[in-house]
DNA sequence: TCCCCTAAGCTGTATAGACAACCTTATACA
DNA sequence: TGTATAAGGTTGTCTATACAGCTTAGGGGA
């Protein structure tokens, strides 16, 4: 294969893979060319082929078997390994009604702060989303998240009337890095309002930064009134961490 | 080189050199054989010793320098996977000045809330400590701690003038699972006084039970004060986990 | 019809050889 | 002395080839 760019040809093997994967046409639990097939298609070697295939599927990407083919791997094993949860099903799993409301949606440029939690340039486009959730009707949650989408192929072309921004993330993009800061604070008044608390009422703020592929892909910041929400977790310092509702 | 095991050669290399490493026999920073010295010293091809040497890096043992050589990655890396960390480190890391004070310390009767939070009966015999760290002087953390000294054994011999109970929990009973449950909360008048807070000012509480071999060996809350200590972490959803301080 | 065997395709591993990029060190030159 | 250059070692990548073990599909024989 000729040399057409500055990174190694597993690496564009596995890129391209990938980006099959992540538009939706290659599904779940779908057969991956073999390696030879790669290797008839991309005209690399077949060692080539084989370190891609093999590291997507170490990566969780990929399920292999010998002697049979290499297949997508069912989504929900690599979503949400750590915390990443969808409030809307942990809200429906305990029994309560979820519902949202959308407060703010579209791109925008992004503010001096925004862009550091970035590592981009002021002024860079990005979509904001801000979403209010409610449990029984009383609000738990207020999502303040932006999204990049260069790091998000796909995402703008999305109807998010039919899919929650935050759905179509979980299921589509996926995020091998977590970065977690969790504060306690004083919200200021308007959005103090939105989450329907007195005025001093202390909350909890938790600040994500996703990454995929090294790159950012969202950051969010979760507020939820310290008196309806508590974060939980359990997990085992054993092979494979894993949490608890 | 000979067929001497069903396990694959790359696999047999890399067990050579994790064996090296965790004997001491390669200490951290020091270097690694090369990969020509090693299709030398074991007769295998130099893909093979690269693999080896490539999955070793991947996994967080090792360090490689394209050009220069390969080396032993220095163990904090991979050392306390997840969020157990003494304080007193995580403040002298910041080159920050530790010092602590005993509020409490000795052997109480588990009054109801405790005892559940143990699953033992009430009046179970745990030894409490509350202990205030500051940081420059400053009250960074209140540590309310009960240890149960049947799942941690020895833990009522030690001499806690010469090494504080936490340094001795994180160094001598292998902890395999973690509850965590993180708040925002205003704490009553006393509390407050302690952390030198104004009234109403809001606190981060961390809850957390420590389990060993199923048992709970100590049930901490830690209470920071929200404007000068946030929670952080950062880890990745593959191979290794790691944290930030 | 039923069963066995073979062939083809797949993954997994291993090797030998090659080139590129990078770093360090020694050497030759000004 | 100081600088530029060359050499050699190191990692990183890519290719072509080979063999083993596994699974499935299909064909031939009883």
């Amino acid at each position: 294969m000729m040399m057409a760019a500055a990174s190694p040809l597993y690496q564009r093997v596995k890129d391209h893979i990938l980006q099959r994967i992540q538009s939706g046409e290659l599904g779940p639990g779908k057969r991956v060319p073999s390696e030879n097939e790669i290797v008839g298609a991309l005209s690399v070697s077949r060692m080539t082929a084989n370190r891609a295939l093999r590291e997507l599927t170490e990566q969780g990407y990929l399920d292999r078997v010998p002697g049979v083919g290499t297949f997508v791997k069912e989504p929900q094993a690599r979503a949400s390994l750590m915390e990443l949860k969808n409030i809307a099903d942990e809200i429906t799993a305990r029994g309560a009604i979820h519902s949202a409301e959308i407060i703010e949606s579209g791109y925008v440029e992004a503010k001096p702060s925004v862009a550091e939690s970035f590592g981009k340039p002021v002024g860079v486009r990005l979509y904001h989303l801000q979403i209010l959730h409610r449990e029984n009707g009383l609000p738990v949650q207020l999502e303040d998240r932006y999204v990049d989408e260069a790091a998000a192929p796909g995402f703008g072309a999305q109807d998010f009337t039919k899919i929650t921004p935050t759905q179509w993330l979980l299921a589509c993009v996926p995020v091998d890095e977590l970065e977690h800061t969790v504060e306690a604070v004083v919200p200021k008044p308007r959005k103090a309002r939105l989450l329907e608390i007195d005025k001093g009422e202390p909350c909890l703020s938790l600040y994500r930064r996703s990454f995929s592929q090294g790159r950012i892909v969202t950051v969010v910041t979760l507020l939820y009134p310290a008196s309806r929400y508590a974060l939980h977790s359990r997990y085992s310092t054993s092979p494979q961490g894993r949490i608890s509702p």
